[in-house]
DNA sequence: AGGATTACTTGCAGATCGCAAGTAGTGCAG
DNA sequence: CTGCACTACTTGCGATCTGCAAGTAATCCT
């Protein structure tokens, strides 16, 4: 995803996802501000799967380019960024959801336990329910954990 | 994606999905396979984005360790290597047709010509039965293009 | 005033990428 | 059965990007 100028290869629409989300953490990033609550860089770095901060700070700022997630000052600590993710970037919902399920159906079903199970299910059946929860959170700020780390 | 060695860094089903798929060009491969019937290297290749051969060998190669993609020689030219989707690949349907929704409504809007938008509205108003096509063709090797190439 | 906290930057070695060229095995026309 | 074309790669190389460690700037906290 980096070594792009803003050229879109081809005028395929996966391809110009990919051109902003087509990397090892963009996703990853967009999943901590979705269904975790984090966001401030501190906690996206202490994340889990240990991103560089140079790396992260370039993401953050690619991503807020193309307009996936905006920032603003924390109005009480001004050392404090608020990362949040924006319209276009809480549509990016289903991808993240149907990115999990294949997931966990095929690369990490070991790791499912129990309380993973029962959320897997619940998606599957109630995929708009969920959905619609996802965006309900974002809109009112909710900042409570959506899911549980998975062990991460 | 490259530079793992097989180490998945967190518990988290989208950290292990992006193991595989995070990067520029295996989801773009992927669509190849299941909606334009690509189904040969040479075809890959001249897919529209530019891909590298040497990047094109190496990501086929990860697609089939992961289980993604399987290939086999053609019994009537020797020369040439078919590859498909496997059953874990197929399975990356809703995956892709959410991507594709996603980049066709906030990346690439303008590109979207009126056949587009019909099928744009095919699928976001029939989700299911698409996806049941999109398998259904798996099955049956059917290689005819799903999906117009949207100039790419 | 001094130390901690937060969000980054910087420097650098090593990995990865894109490009161009080369190679191996096979098919096919003459 | 020879020679050329075709398909699927592999190799070499310079440019870019990555991960790691360290450093910096602004701000709070005591």
């Amino acid at each position: 995803m980096p070594g792009l100028k803003g050229k879109h290869r081809s005028g395929c629409p996966v391809g110009a996802a990919l051109d902003v989300l087509g990397d090892r953490w963009s996703m990853l990033i967009i999943r901590d501000l979705m269904v975790r609550g984090y966001r401030t860089f501190k906690e996206f770095q202490g994340s889990g799967e240990g991103i560089a901060t140079n790396i992260l700070a370039d993401r953050l700022q690619r991503l807020e380019t193309a307009g996936i997630v905006s920032s603003e000052k924390d109005p009480e600590d001004a050392r404090r960024v608020f990362y949040r993710l924006t319209e276009k970037g809480i549509d990016l919902a289903p991808v993240l959801l149907e990115l999990l399920m294949w997931g966990a159906r095929h690369e990490a079903p070991k790791s499912a336990g129990p309380v993973m199970k029962q959320m897997m299910a619940m998606m599957a059946k109630d995929r708009v329910g969920f959905l619609a929860e996802v965006r309900k959170r974002w809109e009112e700020r909710d900042l409570t954990p959506l899911i549980p780390k998975f062990g991460g």
